[in-house]
DNA sequence: AGGTTATAGTTTGATATCAAACTATGTGCC
DNA sequence: GGCACATAGTTTGATATCAAACTATAACCT
C-alpha cells in the first residue's frame, strides 16, 4: 500500500490510516518564470548528461570543446565569458582536457600571461561523438518545444541571457 | 589598449602587435537550446542570488519555503520531488531552516520514519520579504519576456520539465 | 509471526561552481 | 627606469549538488 508511483505526488493519511493522494500545490512557483526555467534546465541537463556519460564524456566538456573548436587561439578568460562560467572554474577543466590530449594549450609570444587553446585532432575526434550526441538530444526538445515555437522560444532565452541585469 | 569592456568580445593581435577584436563564433551552440535554456538559467539565477542576498537568504531557500508553506506537514521527499532535487541535497538545507527556527518538523505518528514540515510564524514572515523580491525578479523577466509571448513561454518550459526523457 | 522487500531520511564521497586572494606578467605615466 | 594599476590564470575556501551506501522503520507475503 501507499507506493509511490511518481514524483510530483503526495501521499497522506487519514484518521483511519487509509491512503489519500494529494497533488503538490506550487503556488506562485507555478507561474513564474525563474523556478520554472530552473526545472526545465535541469531536466534537460540531466538527460543531456546521461546522453553524454554514454560515451564516456561530462555534459560541460561539449561547450568548452565547442567554443575552443570554432575560435582557435582563443584564452581561458575569453572562453570562460562565452561560456557563463567564472574563470576559475575552468582551469580544472582546461587541464583535464590538456592532459587527455584533447586541447593544445600555448603561451602567446605577445602576452605571456594568456594561452591560446586549440583543439587536437584527438579532441575533434571527440567532439564529432558528443556533436552527434548533442543533435539528438536537440531532437527530442525539439519535438517537445514544437516547430511553431522554436524560434521565438530561443530569442527569448537569448533576450534573458543578455539582458537581465 | 585592450582594454577588454565586455564578455563575449574576443582580442588578437596582428603581426605587427596591432589590436584585432573578434567576435566569439558560438557555432552549433548559436541554435542549440540546451546551450540557450543553460546561458538564460544562469544569468536569471544570478540576479535572483544578488537580490536575495540582500534580505540576508540563499536563493534556493526561497523555493523550499515557499512548498513548504503552501504544502503543511509535506515530507522532505515529497518536498525533494517538487522542487526537483535529490533527497540528500534537502538534508543540509531544512536543518539549516529548522535550525534558524523558519520551518518545523516533526515525526509522523503512523509512519516514524517520515516528517511533517511546517512553516513557522518567522519562516512566514521571511517568506514575504522573499516572495516580495521574487515578485520583482519577475517583473524584470516578465519585461524581458514580453507580455504577448509569457505565457506560451511558460507552457514551454513546464513542457519540457515534465516530457524531456 | 518472521523474513524479504520497500521507503524516509542521513551520511559520505565526488564533482562543479563561485568569489576572493594570489602570482606573474603587462601597461601607463612620471 | 620605476611605481601604480590592470589583466591572465591559479589557488583556496565555501556552497550546492548528486549518487550510492547506510539506518531505521514499515509493509508485504507465506
Amino acid at each position: 500500500m501507499a507506493r509511490m508511483t511518481n514524483g510530483s505526488g503526495r501521499v497522506r493519511r487519514g484518521k483511519k490510516g487509509e491512503t489519500i493522494a494529494e497533488a503538490i500545490r506550487f503556488g506562485p512557483l507555478e507561474t513564474w518564470v525563474g523556478f520554472n526555467l530552473r526545472m526545465a534546465q535541469e531536466h534537460a541537463f540531466q538527460a543531456f548528461s546521461r546522453r553524454s556519460q554514454e560515451i564516456g564524456e561530462s555534459p560541460g566538456r561539449f561547450a568548452t570543446l565547442t567554443l575552443i573548436a570554432r575560435n582557435p587561439g582563443i584564452s581561458q578568460t575569453e572562453l570562460s565569458h562565452a561560456n557563463g562560467r567564472d574563470k576559475s572554474s575552468l582551469t580544472p577543466v582546461v587541464e583535464d582536457l590538456v592532459r587527455r590530449g584533447l586541447v593544445e594549450r600555448k603561451r602567446m609570444r605577445q602576452d605571456r600571461r594568456t594561452y591560446r587553446l586549440n583543439v587536437t585532432a584527438a579532441g575533434k575526434q571527440t567532439l564529432t561523438m558528443l556533436t552527434r550526441c548533442a543533435r539528438q538530444h536537440e531532437r527530442v526538445l525539439d519535438r517537445i518545444i514544437g516547430q511553431r515555437d522554436r524560434k521565438r522560444f530561443l530569442q527569448i532565452l537569448k533576450k534573458i541571457a543578455a539582458e537581465v541585469e
